[in-house]
DNA sequence: CCGTAACCGAGACGGTACGTCACGTCTTGAG
DNA sequence: CTCAAGACGTGACGTACCGTCTCGGTTACGG
């Protein structure tokens, strides 16, 4: 009996320490040059890799990035700081410490503006960046309804809710650090947790109110 | 006296039709192509006009399509609905609108992405797009105070928290429309602005509290 | 007894059906795809090998093909028609015959090209394919002496000779096929041996007058 | 009025320097790395010139090679030695030299490999390399018949023979200097101008007994 | 009304990167 | 040690756009 019904392909396998060196050197690449001057020569050079073997595991350029940046958002961890505020000011931090790398700041926004015309690189950045951050705000309300908080929420109205939650988190952050410029340092990030958070509430209190 | 000390150049003018007709392509190109599909031999066969005329009044692609998005952010205007509330949700929607476009979704994260590591695009980019809609944030809390719906407000903490709410609002629309990929339709909107200004009204209280 | 001491190696012995099957893929690539498209790879996949395979027993294109072309000439018999003219003219018949064939077409005269930078080429054509050719002119020379068609040749003499018969035999039956592009046919095998006999039996006389 | 009725195409005109420098470095890649490690690229960098002008101007490797070959044989002049048999060992001579060439060698035998499977490239070569060749084939006869060394031939049998003699001699030569791999010095092509003349005027002869 | 200077179209130019292809080598596991 | 399979480094391919340049020809003003 065998657990893991390896297929065992046949032929050589793909070096796995390749996967590692691609995807460092394109985020070196990507400070350095940024989105635009980044070519996938100068990658496959930095990482010791030739051109082909590249094109081999992405299909181009904005695959390729993904991924690249994608591993930047695993250190994203939900800190238990002991109120909703203070976890909510935490993850935040985090999320526009990343943003704030210039690695991430000239790839991301050039994938999802491809993505708009791009279907399966749509999926791609759904499935490797967004997703776990999202998780990150369910994590967050589980915790604070645990720690009452929060109140038990509607099933129905929940997926809405964190669907808003994240945008406002998420496009806010992202908006101060790459669009105004400016950065999102702990003051700005308590005001505007207050503000969500205090809205937030009275929104619930207006629902239950009706 | 003369109020425009117009160089008065020597030589043929230059064409202002080709800027208008450049523009339009430009859009038109941004429709069918998207942005890294975009070429400026193909902007100039569909304005007309040649490469050489569009180099003259555009140093790249990046400086052509911010004034072609920016020409898109015209329409926005201030609605008169009679309460606050109202006045938000309908500039929101207008703003979402105007980003559903394709020309405008592909283009200008583009752009935005470009200007992270382009000092003298990303002044373009504020001046042309950002600053026009930071300024109804303004006008509606004129407006607002007017009505006796805000009290005025301290010259000091004013543009501060002018800034945070248009990087809410902004973030927000622009990452559930191109992120989430969700329209940010009159429901969305009418649950984001009363979260937002519940939220605001609140930091207001609690900060004249202290 | 074993009269060829082979060296009886270890491990595995090499597939002779490889050899075979790898030689007919090699013709059949050349006339489906000519020299210049023909790939190795797509040699070992048509006889059912794999690349290594068919780098172990050959070093490059060139070799192989080399081979695969040889293997045509095989077929060359020097004819006994009863005099020396109905002689050439069934071996120069024969000899066209296969250079109309796109294989021998194809690839001749790719590896005659490469082979005048590349000394080790040249040797494998002359072993493989042109000394076998000229075998033939000194065979029907031999039997035409024997019967009295030809006088007794000067030794010293007879080499120089030889391999000027065969340069302006193989020559023109190459130039004509290959660089004016008509065929070789009966009529023109018989014109041009009426001209080569009549020719070499003159010089002769001449030097003998001398 | 104007007897050339110029095209004056709009752009810029293409530059006629680089032709020749195309050209030029063409035959030099030729003579240092031989025909199958030419690269257009190399070329380029040889002339001075970008890739893409070279791609403007020339299909592809084989049609530049031709031009740039084609270019060695204008030199190829009908020499008046005095007599026929004179003349074409002057000739012969002529062409035997350029054959030694290395430019020549590498590349001539190459296209017509390929031209086996390209009917645009035959003509080309038979355009720009063979038929000026040929023309030499039919000044010698026209000036052997002025002196009264030939008869006037019968013009039906005419183009025959000149094909047949054509074929004898280039392929001759380059039979020898090719795959042979011996020089045609002065020697030989006494001796091969020697068999092929006895040759003709014998079967002449024979012709005009029928 | 005529010169001059900047404009315009067209398109060739030197570059750079693209994504693909074939080469010849290597690394697997199986025989 | 051979074999099939297939990944690998290498290097050339031919294409596409870039942004610049060079043409001949066209406006407009200003002398």
């Amino acid at each position: 009996m065998q657990s893991h019904p390896v297929p065992a392909r046949p032929g050589r396998p793909r070096s796995a320490a390749a996967d590692a060196a691609i995807l460092a050197a394109t985020r070196e690449a990507l400070v350095e040059l940024g989105w635009s001057k980044l070519t996938l020569g100068d990658v496959a050079t930095r990482a010791g890799v030739a051109k082909t073997t590249l094109y081999r595991r992405w299909a181009g350029k904005h695959e390729l990035v993904v991924d690249a940046v994608a591993e930047l958002f695993d250190a994203l961890r939900l800190p238990d700081r002991g109120s909703l505020a203070a976890d909510i000011e935490g993850v935040v931090l985090q999320f526009a410490a990343i943003l704030a790398r210039p690695e991430a700041k000239s790839g991301l926004m050039a994938v999802v503006a491809e993505s708009t015309r791009d279907e399966a690189l749509r999926d791609r950045i759904r499935t490797s960046i967004v997703d776990r951050q999202k998780r990150l705000v369910l994590e967050g309300r589980a915790r604070a309804q645990g720690r009452g908080e929060l109140p038990q929420s509607d099933p129905a109205e929940s997926e809405r809710t964190a669907d808003l939650i994240f945008d406002m988190v998420a496009g806010a952050v992202v908006h101060r650090t790459l669009v105004s410029g400016h950065p999102a340092d702990e003051e700005w990030v308590r005001g505007f947790t207050q503000v969500l958070l205090l809205g937030l509430a009275g929104a619930g209190a207006a629902a239950a109110g009706d």
